[in-house]
DNA sequence: ACTCGTTCTTGAACTAGATTAAGTTTTTTC
DNA sequence: GAAAAAACTTAATCTAGTTCAAGAACGAGT
């Protein structure tokens, strides 16, 4: 029988990466929070520590910036079985330049910086996990680097949407344009090319 | 007595993450190689595997990716207290899309994959080492991408060669066109606009 | 079903940066 | 130290994407 119900994705997703026995799993049960949040609510900040690493069990989130001109640009979004944080600031515990902003209702598993260094000195196979995790992430960042410099927005918007076709019915357009580096009205011209 | 001169710029960096005794050492000692290299120095090629990680001492390395178009796109340069692989070809030992080249006669410290894996059973502590540097490396990826999506060309280069003085002088103005992502014609005009 | 706010569309005028092509300067090599 | 190769500059033309402005469609709450 299982004590944990919640902590299911996050467990499978571990086993992906590293073994990990059922006694480890108890120290994660303990510190890791299961948390279900509406649509547009706030976890983290600009201006404030990130105090938190989410993992986003179903639903959507979105780190963002706030531009000079008084914009929102959306650096990176968090769908089902993904980490968001923003590292800089959870890892030296500064204040952050980005606001991490849920974009549909979402269930998320919740931790804190105290909370994962226990977890990771009690379960130190975990450092292993995380440092995958993030190499995965480091690597997409690269590639969308080379991306962005190399495609024109309208082959971004055609990969993106090969990519993830249900995802670009989930999110406003907008936030969509602000993502792939673009304003909505090009964004809208390139959709209106491609009806016919 | 210092047994190991070469690798002392290595365990400086890793002693700014995590501690590190000198029993931990000798096998870091016995598994990591200086390797001293010609500018142009081809590390790892685009197809191939990527099978070493490399720490570079002194020198520079740019990863770089073949555009369809017959260019060389720069994703990313290494300078002193940088590692540098291709982290996806790297970890999944899967064919790389990038290739690792040095742009100045280098020092490096070179880890083979396989050993790698032997050195984190023997120091495990270097988990997380290897994780809070990626993560870094991740957050300033991030950061970039902002840029590149809120900077013109011009402000962008003002930033590096503010950021980064002697560097700009060390490496060819079309490389770090690549790198800022605009052609070598318009950093010329940029610079030209500069001068008066 | 109506309303208010949010999101999406369309078009005209504009600009950062690309492209092409030729010429110049600097560096490397024999 | 001459010749070849690599790196940098300049200028004219062109284009992907921005900005601004105004209107249309959609959606959630009462």
């Amino acid at each position: 029988m299982d004590m944990t119900p919640q902590l299911t994705p996050l467990i499978q997703h571990i086993r992906k990466f590293v073994p990990l026995t059922d006694e480890e799993i108890t120290p994660l049960a303990a510190l890791i929070h299961p948390k279900t949040i509406p649509n547009k609510t706030i976890l983290s900040r600009a201006g404030e520590v990130c105090h938190e690493k989410y993992f986003v069990i179903k639903g959507c989130l979105r780190l963002f910036i706030h531009t000079d001109d008084g914009n929102e640009q959306i650096i990176q979004f968090a769908i089902d079985n993904w980490w968001m944080t923003d590292y800089m600031s959870f890892e030296m515990q500064k204040p952050s330049t980005f606001t991490i902003q849920a974009v549909e209702p979402s269930q998320l598993l919740v931790i804190t910086k105290m909370d994962l260094e226990e977890l990771l000195a009690k379960v130190p196979r975990l450092e292993r996990y995380f440092r995958l995790i993030v190499e995965r992430a480091y690597s997409a960042s690269l590639t969308r680097i080379h991306f962005i410099y190399n495609q024109s927005g309208e082959e971004r918007y055609g990969q993106f949407s090969r990519m993830f076709p249900e995802f670009v019915q989930r999110v406003p357009q907008y936030m969509l344009a602000s993502y792939l580096g673009f304003t909505p009205e090009f964004l809208s011209k390139i959709r209106a090319k491609r009806k016919d």
